[in-house]
DNA sequence: CATCTGACACTAT
DNA sequence: TATAGTGCCAGAT
């Protein structure tokens, strides 16, 4: 579990970043990005400043969040703004973001691939 | 065993 | 673009 999600962060390549819900399903846990946190939180001497929101975003609280973008910032990676720029530093899974699913109204909340059997 | 928590992701408004 | 609401998972209490 944790194992396998630090495993995944330390895959991150320098200079590059990921999302909690990538990890997750890199780790084999698609869907709990929750658990991404719950590791970086536990772990200790993880390159968790490569680990940021969906879109780039960074969702640390307080200082810690500024730290992390330091520490980007110091390994190559670009910033747009407050967000890190997905399209050059995205870990691997192409650059075809976003993805449109149906647009059904009665549909809200979007519940990450798990599929629930 | 039940409940709460957490640095989330996604869609709709 | 920002905000609000919902769904999901695993560990801790």
């Amino acid at each position: 579990m944790f194992k396998a999600i630090q495993a995944a962060v330390r895959r991150i390549p320098r200079g590059r970043v990921a999302t909690y819900g990538q990890i997750a399903r890199v780790a084999g846990y698609a869907g709990a990005a929750r658990q991404v946190v719950w590791a970086l939180h536990a772990a200790s001497g993880l390159p968790w400043h490569r680990v940021v929101g969906a879109g780039g975003r960074i969702l640390l609280t307080g200082e810690h969040s500024l730290e992390q973008r330091i520490r980007l910032e110091a390994e190559g990676v670009t910033f747009a703004g407050a967000r890190v720029r997905m399209d050059i530093h995205q870990w691997e899974k192409g650059a075809s973001p976003q993805r449109i699913r149906n647009k059904k109204k009665s549909n809200r909340g979007g519940r990450r691939g798990t599929p629930r059997k």
